[in-house]
DNA sequence: TTGAAAGCGTTACCAT
DNA sequence: ATGGTAACGCTTTCAA
């Protein structure tokens, strides 16, 4: 269970830690060290299997080479696919990542930030749950490298990496609305989360350019409780009472748990009322039917984010000027929100 | 940027700093520092909102309070929820988590393990690759703590916390049975991973109790690359050519390819053709139609492995006994494998 | 071309 | 009841 340390290659081969330190650094040649030296301290290492202590390097260098990610929740394939590429991104730049799920409580995600930022990680990748600004102002103010993804203060210039979630919005309601549609309903979650209210601004927008009318009931919230219920009630109204023939939800979940109701309550999908959805998942190619859904680049969020993140703590104490990149999303015609009539195949 | 240390409180309160260590680890008490020091100490450290620094304290206890989880692919919902499930027991006790994807390569597996080995975790939590024995045994011979999940090597006595795979492969295969069909096949991986062959066994085991001839091509390996094509002829093979009424699938990926190949070729589920999958995931329940399948305990084996290895952190150094824990798994029967003739609903 | 020593922030032992 | 100092394993001057 004793690890070789940098000590013991230096006893062995009666030369100072010093010099070991400095060819296992690679600064051998440009520090002079004799080529002979040189290779009998690699030999052993190699030999010993040495693996540097990443703590004590860490406690004198200051940096650990790992960067704490916060998201919302690690088990929804949505941050999970974010999470995967930024582990991919930063395994090529010999960087850890810590995850930490905040399930969008305020404390939790404080609590977490708080532990990790006392020198256990060099910076931080964060899909903030927007109701605790301090946190986000004051690592800003401690100049503590983080960018944050998905979610945004807009009114805070940090660095961030979010998607055209108006674009995104005002594309699938815009595709409803070229198939025929002129009763859209959005579905949404209540929420303050700027990346929703967005979409809720997309989904308007599109209504407005096409002189559709628009009243306030065809935007219908669902909270987190009694989820299922409170659908049930929403499709019906939509649907039965305001003849609604076009629904538009706002992420993946909501519409997955819409696509329970709908079948408990025999409605069809598309030829009853029409679907798409905000948030691709793998699930909606094979649900029947599939279902048309706004794609995000989560690689590429992943991607960006931690090239940002790198390139600030690289950079750590100059002022680096901060980065904002919004991701376009793209999206992907299923059957859901097909023109009727339409001939069943199974 | 600056972070308040033990140092400067100290310094600005003349007193050591072991004292103010002693108090702040609230062994103040008990080795008799007066009332009067201890609270001057506790409400500067509140007031500097000093945060003890976890690498230095790493460095001098040999323990980070950090595990280390290699899963196969974090991205994969099977790894996220147990990820989740392993981050929440933990998360109460105060540790962190650092992730690793392996992608199924023992050399990335390999790697991970050892970069993180050399004091960054104080133990592992390992989906291994089953590929690379060497690294589980050094662990092992090193006395590292750390317990196995999902997959183990039954000839190594390790810490491990599986699935009953074979009664979970059992019981979908009887219930297709009972369902009235005796020519089911088995779509699974070319693998050797012991999970994959317990479900196989499973199947035949309940093949077998009930006195149904089998045929070894009723059992099908799909490769990873190439898969949609491999499964389109696996599947028009068999049950165009062999007549199979039912299938079973050996985790929750390949049926999800199934579907859409079915979906493809117009084959009816369940009425041309029954199908059982292992693995249960959210999908399943909103396919069309729903598909029965083997629903592993994701939160237990994330509980059970946390409780193991946290028990063996505490007691590192003494030789503790190896525990093996094998959870059951729960059949949920959905639309999938009704008995024909169905009416078609929706 | 190499080594000695200081220092990172903490804990723990031994004094006083 | 409190302080001095070594130690954890490493990097980095500075000196030789």
């Amino acid at each position: 269970m004793k690890n070789v340390s940098i000590n013991d290659i230096a006893g062995a081969l009666h030369v100072s830690k010093t010099t070991v330190s400095l060819v296992l650094n690679n600064k051998g040649d440009a520090l002079g060290i004799s080529k002979r030296t040189q290779s009998r301290i690699l030999k052993l290492a190699k030999k010993l299997n040495y693996q540097p202590n990443k703590i004590a390097k860490g406690l004198i260098l200051g940096k650990t080479e790992t960067i704490g990610v916060v998201l919302a929740d690690i088990s929804n394939v949505f941050y999970s696919k974010i999470a995967r590429a930024i582990e991919d991104s930063l395994s090529h730049r010999e960087y850890q990542v810590l995850f930490l799920s905040s399930d969008e409580d305020p404390a939790k995600e404080k609590k977490g930030i708080e532990i990790l930022k006392h020198r256990i990680v060099d910076g931080f990748i964060i899909s903030t749950t927007q109701l605790n600004k301090n946190i986000i102002l004051q690592l800003q103010e401690e100049n503590y490298p983080f960018v944050l993804i998905d979610r945004h203060f807009p009114d805070i210039h940090t660095n961030s990496v979010i998607v055209d979630n108006r674009g995104g919005a005002l594309a699938a309601t815009e595709h409803l609305i070229t198939m025929g549609h002129n009763k859209i309903a959005h579905l949404t979650l209540s929420t303050h989360l700027y990346a929703i209210q967005q979409r809720i601004a997309g989904y308007r927008q599109a209504l407005e350019a096409h002189r559709i009318a628009f009243s306030p009931d065809w935007i219908q919230d669902i909270p987190y409780t009694n989820a299922k219920k409170r659908m049930m009630i929403a499709l019906k109204t939509l649907i039965s009472i305001k003849g609604m023939t076009a629904l538009f939800f706002a992420n993946n979940r909501l519409t997955i748990l819409a696509l329970q109701c709908l079948q408990d309550m025999k409605i069809n999908v598309p030829n009853d009322v029409a679907i798409a959805s905000f948030d691709d998942v793998d699930t909606f190619k094979v649900t029947h039917p599939s279902i048309t859904a706004v794609e995000q680049p989560l690689e590429a969020i992943g991607k960006y984010a931690v090239d940002i993140l790198i390139e600030e703590i690289n950079n750590s104490g100059k002022m680096n000027p901060k980065k904002q990149v919004i991701l376009p999303t793209k999206l992907i015609i299923r059957q859901s929100s097909r023109k009727y009539p339409v001939t069943a195949d199974s």
